[in-house]
DNA sequence: ATAGGGTTAG
């Protein structure tokens, strides 16, 4: 069949015809219909009309009509698609399930030089979103600014959505490079929507603030914050929940409790967001006095309520209160304890080294248990130095999360703590057939806005010979209070001489040395690690805090530490 | 014809 030329006033058509196969159109509710209507149009020649063939494409591809490939087929036939076929067919592509056509039907777009409009980037940022595809974002970001649609709203908003969203911190990495390179393309973004006088609506703002929360950037969070005021942007529940959440994680809480008493509405997820801030501090009695203040203000906790103040009690020990909240669960508010639930229990139980109470919870229990349930065992198993029972549950966890390169870390790590150095070094091994890899300890420190970034035996500082020698004195110092490097669980194949190194140059300890040497005397050091923090560098920051007169806050990959004279306030569990 | 919202166990 030979392809069909769109035209805006085809001579073929009646107008007549035109204006009652328009109607159909719209009225159409099926497929089958449709088909018939498209017979028609080809017969009669009004498929050659522009606009009853936008309207016809525009139904086979729209996200509920599910007739995607009868669409392709349509379009495929048009000689030259208009721009708002093209759109339209992006848009149909960016809902599927192959997003990644959306993305070629925009390179033969480009191809084929037809022009853009407002509508094409949503679109394919939509599509950019659903797959992660960042290289490409960056690239049609590019596009978006040589195109001049670089203050359009849509575009604009669709744009940060993907950056902060896709692929947790690598793209909102992006965004918040800008502290040290500052040409990234993301600061562009926000200085021009800035000084094109684009105002960041509330949902722009929820994800903006989010990508701080994950991060635990709290420079750009406040400026968020401040750019919600300048502009009188009205705090809404969501937003209040998601500012006070990016405050508790950033560890700012005294913030975190501004933000709640300025709002007006305090619905049970705004409390809820401050009870799992006090929970990530630590802060499980603060917790409890919020969750009893709540319930006297006459809101009623939800299940995810549970989850925080059962979290808040993990953290700080609180057995007693933990079980009879669980307990009151049901009885008094009438929820069902799910999986969460029984996970923070066994968390708390295994922590509180009561690990023959948290196995039989998990036996009772009337839900599948998870990998999580598992890996919080696991990790009691650790502290209290269960290797028997370790050793079973890890091999369980390899099983059900084979691809998780934690858990063999994990099980490595108790057969080492047992001198089991062949069944370490197998499980190494194992983990390495399977082609799964550990994600790299990375420590952030935040100095004067710029954030610096330290990975394990990292060399690429520009001062890192000042921060070596520096972390030699340190050394130096510690021993003289006591201190052993801790090499017990260390898995490499080294002397101890090349171990001790090894673990000196551990990624927190390369970050709290340089705020040693960046920040003025009295300052409280902030870090945020990726991972837990590894046991040597957590005594070692503790000596740190007395000895050199420090506060230090830690968050990593559960729960903030404040090292301060000497202590955390993590009492040790974490 | 347009994009995008929340706090939760390990």
């Amino acid at each position: 069949m030979a392809p069909i030329l769109c035209t805006p006033t085809s001579q073929l058509s009646s107008e007549s015809n035109a204006a009652q196969t328009l109607h159909l159109l719209q009225r159409c509710s099926n497929m089958e219909e449709l088909r018939q209507i498209h017979g028609q149009m080809l017969k009669t020649g009004l498929i050659l009309d522009e606009i009853p063939a936008s309207k016809l494409l525009a139904f086979c591809a729209s996200p509920n009509s599910g007739s995607l490939a009868y669409a392709r087929t349509v379009f495929d036939r048009i000689f030259r698609p208009n721009t708002f076929m093209w759109n339209t067919m992006i848009r149909g592509y960016s809902n599927s399930k192959e997003p990644e056509e959306a993305l070629l039907l925009y390179h033969h777009m480009l191809y084929h030089s037809v022009p853009h409009n407002a509508y094409t980037f949503p679109f394919l940022l939509k599509a950019c979103s659903s797959m992660s595809a960042l290289e490409e974002t960056q690239q049609i970001h590019a596009h978006i600014i040589k195109m001049g649609f670089g203050s359009e709203i849509y575009t604009t908003n669709s744009l940060l959505n993907v950056y902060s969203k896709s692929g947790d911190i690598k793209s909102a990495r992006l965004l918040f490079d800008q502290v040290d390179q500052r040409d990234t393309e993301a600061l562009n973004l926000f200085h021009r929507m800035q000084t094109a006088g684009i105002k960041l609506d509330n949902v722009a703002l929820v994800s903006t603030l989010q990508a701080c929360a994950d991060l635990g950037v709290l420079d750009q969070g406040k400026w968020i914050h401040a750019y919600i005021k300048k502009h009188e942007i009205e705090i809404d529940p969501i937003l209040g929940c998601v500012l006070i959440d990016m405050y508790a994680k950033c560890g700012d809480l005294e913030e975190a409790i501004e933000v709640f008493r300025k709002m007006e509405e305090k619905g049970v997820s705004v409390w809820t967001a401050m009870i799992s801030g006090y929970a990530i501090h630590g802060r499980g009695r603060e917790a409890l006095e919020w969750f009893m203040k709540m319930q006297t203000a006459g809101v009623e906790p939800n299940q995810m309520t549970f989850t925080g103040i059962l979290t808040a009690c993990s953290h700080a020990g609180l057995v007693h209160e933990a079980k009879l909240l669980f307990e009151s669960m049901e009885r008094i508010h009438g929820f069902k304890p799910s999986i969460e639930h029984y996970g923070c229990m066994v968390d708390l139980l295994g922590r509180a080294g009561l690990l023959k109470e948290a196995e039989e919870l998990i036996e009772n229990m009337p839900v599948k248990p998870n990998a999580a349930i598992w890996g919080a065992l696991l990790n009691a198993c650790h502290i209290h130095g269960n290797l028997e029972l370790g050793k079973q549950i890890g091999k369980i966890l390899i099983q059900v999360d084979p691809g998780h390169g934690g858990r063999y870390i994990h099980l490595a790590s108790i057969h080492a703590a047992a001198g089991e150095w062949n069944q370490a070094a197998r499980v190494r091994r194992q983990m390495k057939e399977q082609g799964v890899s550990k994600l790299p300890g990375c420590s952030v420190i935040s100095v004067n806005g710029t954030a610096h970034e330290f990975l394990a035996g990292d060399e690429s500082h520009p001062q890192i010979k000042e921060i070596d020698h520096m972390l030699e004195q340190i050394v130096e110092r510690l021993r003289e209070e006591g201190y052993k490097p801790k090499l017990g669980d260390l898995l490499l194949d080294l002397e101890d001489k090349e171990k001790e190194t090894a673990i000196h140059h551990h990624s927190e300890k390369l970050a709290v040395t340089f705020g040693l040497i960046s920040t003025k005397p009295g300052m409280t050091i902030r870090i945020v690690k990726n991972l837990r923090v590894c046991e040597d560098c957590h005594t070692v920051i503790k000596l740190i805090s007395k000895v050199y007169a420090r506060e230090i806050l830690m968050r990593d990959r559960t729960r903030f530490h404040l090292f301060k004279d000497g202590n955390c306030t993590c009492g040790d569990y974490w």
